[in-house]
RNA sequence: UCCCGAAUAGCUCAGCCGGUUAGAGCAUCUGACUGUUAAUCAGAGGGUCGCUGGUUCGAGCCCAGCUUCGGGAGCCA
């Protein structure tokens, strides 16, 4: 008999029919109900044996974290708890798990206990949550481009171009290193080198995107990233995806516009799309939220949350402004931010950020045109204002309790401004000839941002380290599995 | 990389002022029970106290270094 998912067993109810399921053991109470998942949704079906005529060394077998086949009739439950379950005719054990080595018990397990095993922790209920939260925000994300007629493209992973200027790079080479190729004044020939030339991990596709906008008029990327910074966060990765767009002939508001509309568009999809999920989190939460003190715990549920975020416009502003708002704050002028405000021109500390956010304005926020000084040389470049403050069309956009999500920007499409801006910040213009031949050849105004794909994980399923949200993460000293 | 904290049973933790035989709950095992919902009840087994060195009559506890983990900061997405 062909198998039947569990997910369409629990809606049936068509009862009295033969059925088929495949999956793993989760719990086995009193001799006769196993609770089994088989990650089609994150809810177990039960099957119960009838003990009393089913050999005890099979009994012995059903065990957590065993796969099963068990084949029976599809009735109402009997008993409370549960709508439908399935009487056990024949069971056959597919692969024991033996109980005295099976880390994972039916109980709670703490997330650090869970990170060291992950090769195990999809069979958790929270990691079933998070990773289809995952899989379902993905497809989104490509859903949404598609219907905008935006198109999908690879932009390259290892790269020749180490002027992007976005972090530390992973160096990719097939040099041995005992035994280093030498110039004559003892630098490395990377002539000898698999591609006759230094090449590293991307740490952005948005140059690459640039050259493809500039052709298709819309294009995204969404690919792994890469950045050797050593960062112990929980909001960093050395290893994350990131999904960026890049569209020619819209300006700074419409690249706003366009990110606000896609953060909003992904957030529906889940709601929509991952109930079970969601509302499993979102209990979790709760229980962890008990044992906080009362003043720590968050006013709204994740459910909540999320559904604020879709009916609230985000928050728009300057970062001049929000320098002025900062610098009035009550944390500022009692002296309790670590870093003071004390005029304009300085980046903004994650306190900064978190005060206008969760604090301030107690919704998303837009921070824009920020301080030449601090930004990258392809963001566009504005009138110097009267009192001399030189500023770029850049856009961050912050949520709370992840800080950065978003990071874009109005390209810079003017040749001298961008020539100008390189010399600057010593970047050498001829290894950007080619991504410099898009200003030389009919330049024209775009923008394009860099969504953080954990980022928006991490807030879509509400929990609060970046590692617990990417199935194997990479970080500093750590590349396990 | 910097600041703070932690590391004790499979898991989560307790362990007093340094004192001789290191505890609990859960899990596991054995038995009982048999419509359970992280079942329940009774019993049992289970420890290189992260590693290295030091102080001391005596170290899980004090000191130093290291490792790993967690929280925060910086860098950013």
């Amino acid at each position: 008999m062909t198998r039947t998912k569990i997910k369409d067993l629990l809606n049936a109810t068509d009862f009295g029919r033969q059925v088929t399921i495949n999956g793993w053991v989760k719990t086995f109470r009193n001799n006769q109900f196993i609770a089994i998942n088989d990650g089609s949704t994150i809810n177990n079906i039960q099957a119960v044996v009838d003990f009393t005529n089913t050999d005890e060394a099979l009994l012995k077998r059903i065990t957590t974290g065993a796969a099963v086949s068990v084949t029976g009739t599809l009735v109402e439950s009997l008993g409370k708890g549960q709508r439908v379950e399935v009487k056990v005719s024949q069971l056959e054990i597919l692969g024991d798990s033996d109980p005295e080595k099976f880390p994972l018990q039916p109980k709670k397990h703490s997330l650090e206990f869970l990170r060291e095993i992950a090769h195990l922790r999809f069979r958790t209920n929270t990691f079933n949550a998070v990773f289809k939260i995952r899989h379902a925000l993905a497809f989104a994300v490509h859903k949404f481009f598609n219907e905008k007629g935006f198109v999908y493209m690879h932009t390259p992973i290892i790269t020749g171009s180490d002027a992007e200027g976005a972090g530390e790079m992973f160096r990719v080479s097939t040099i041995d290193p005992d035994n280093i190729p030498r110039n004559e004044d003892g630098s490395i020939n990377y002539k000898e080198d698999f591609f006759g030339r230094p090449t590293n991990l991307t740490v952005s596709g948005q140059l690459e995107g640039e050259l493809a906008a500039m052709a298709f008029g819309e294009i995204y990327t969404f690919g792994p990233t890469f950045r050797a910074e050593n960062s112990n966060t929980t909001r960093h990765l050395a290893e994350f995806w990131m999904i960026e767009p890049e569209m020619a002939f819209y300006d700074i508001t419409d690249n706003m516009d366009l990110a606000e509309e896609l953060l909003k568009y992904l957030i529906r999809y889940a709601l929509g799309n991952c109930g079970d999920e969601l509302e499993f989190l979102r209990n979790r939460l709760l229980e962890e939220e008990k044992q906080k003190p009362q003043n720590e715990r968050s006013e709204l549920d994740l459910l909540a949350k999320l559904q604020f975020c879709l009916e609230n416009d985000f928050e728009r502003l300057t970062y001049t402004e929000a320098v002025e708002i900062l610098r009035n704050s009550k944390p500022n002028q009692k002296k309790q931010f670590k870093y003071l405000i004390e005029g304009w021109g300085a980046d903004l500390q994650s306190e900064h950020e978190r005060y206008l956010v969760e604090k301030h304005f107690k919704k998303p926020v837009i921070l824009t045109n920020y301080p030449a000084e601090i930004k990258s040389f392809y963001m566009r470049l504005n009138e110097t204002d009267e009192q001399g403050r030189r500023t770029v069309r850049a856009m961050d956009i912050l949520f709370p309790g992840i800080g950065e999500i978003v990071g874009g920007s109005q390209r810079e499409e003017r040749l001298e401004n961008l020539l100008g801006r390189m010399d600057e910040l010593n970047i050498p213009a001829h290894e950007m000839d080619w991504y410099l031949d898009t200003r030389r050849f009919g330049s024209a105004p775009h923008s394009g941002f860099g969504l953080g794909f954990e980022r928006l994980v991490l807030f879509v399923t509400g929990m609060t380290n970046i590692r617990d949200v990417i199935p194997f993460p990479r970080t500093p000293k750590n590349a396990e599995f």
